[in-house]
DNA sequence: GTATATGCAAAGCATTTGCATTAAA
DNA sequence: TTTAATGCAAATGCTTTGCATATAC
C-alpha cells in the first residue's frame, strides 16, 4: 500500500511548495495526536520563524478542502487538526485539556441504524468518539 | 420511569423561576431536533418577547453546568444544545445545514477500546456520530 | 427588603478576509 | 514575468462579561 507523498499530491493539484506550506505539513506529520492551529503555527516556526497565523489557517483549511486532513471541533470551540483521513477514523479525547488521540475501537462495524432512524437522510460516515481524562488532568485539575 | 420535572430540579438547586427562563426551557423541551442558541432565542422570543440573547447563553450554559442538557459543538463552530441527557446519547447530523437528531444505534455495546488503546486515560462516555445529509440539502446545495 | 436575574452594550476568542508585498514557477 | 502565496491588521461571528436596573422570593 505505497500511497503518493503529500508534497507530490499537492503539486500535482498545482500547488506552490512555500516554505510556509512545507513547515505547516511537516508539523502535521504522522502521530496520534492532534494539534490545535496555534500548536501548528508554534511548531511551523520553530522551522519557519516568520510564518503567520493566518497562513497556517489558510493552509490547514486548503488541506481540509481537498481532504488530506480532517477537522475536529472540540467542546471548548476550538478545532484540532487530524492528518489521517479515510472511513474509520475515531477518537479518544480529554475532557479536561482536549489532548486528542487517534484509535481504533472494536465493533465499529457492527454499529447500524434502522431506516426508521434516519429521518430521511443519506448517512454517509460514522465517527465514534471516546471521552475521558488523560492522566494528566485526572491528577489536577 | 417517572422522573422528577425539570423546573421542580431547577427550584430545588435554588434557581429563581423567571419567565425567561421558563421561555428557554420551554424551546428545548423534549425534540429529537436540537436547536442553536439562535434558534432557541427566536423560539423563547415568541413566548417572551424581551428576553436576550444573553440570558439564553446563560441559561443554557447554567442547564449544560448542572447536567441538565448537553452541548455539540458543530464543523462550522457553532453548538446545538440537547435536552437528552445520559448515556447511550448518539446523533445523526447533516453536513449540509448543522440539522441534528438523536438516534440510537444497533451495536453500541459492542464497541471497546483495548487498553494499549487508551493511552493511559480514563475513558468515560462513548457517543456515535452518523453524518449526512437531509433531504433539502441533498436536492439543493 | 435583599439577593439574584435581566438587558444592554462592550469585550473576548478563534478564525477569516482584504490588500499591498514577496516569491515560486 | 506572471500568478499565487504571504504577512499584517482589520473584520467577522459566536459567545461571554460588566454593570446598572428590575424582579423573584
Amino acid at each position: 500500500m505505497v500511497t503518493t507523498p503529500l508534497a507530490d499530491r499537492l503539486v500535482a493539484r498545482g500547488w506552490r511548495i512555500t516554505p510556509q506550506r512545507r513547515a505547516v505539513v511537516g508539523a502535521l506529520a504522522g502521530e496520534h495526536v492532534h494539534l490545535s492551529a496555534e500548536q501548528v503555527h508554534a511548531a511551523a516556526k520553530r522551522v519557519v520563524p516568520e510564518v503567520s497565523l493566518a497562513t497556517v489557517y489558510n493552509t490547514l483549511n486548503e488541506l481540509a478542502g481537498m481532504g488530506e486532513i480532517s477537522e475536529i471541533r472540540l467542546t471548548d470551540g476550538t478545532t484540532r487538526y487530524d492528518p489521517k483521513v479515510g472511513p474509520g477514523h475515531h477518537h479518544l479525547l480529554c475532557d479536561g485539556c482536549g489532548l486528542t488521540y487517534d484509535v481504533e475501537p472494536r465493533g465499529v462495524d457492527r454499529l447500524a441504524l434502522d431506516p426508521a432512524q434516519r429521518f430521511g437522510m443519506t448517512v454517509d460516515t460514522v465517527e465514534v468518539v471516546f471521552r475521558g481524562r488523560c492522566s494528566n488532568c485526572a491528577e489536577h485539575g
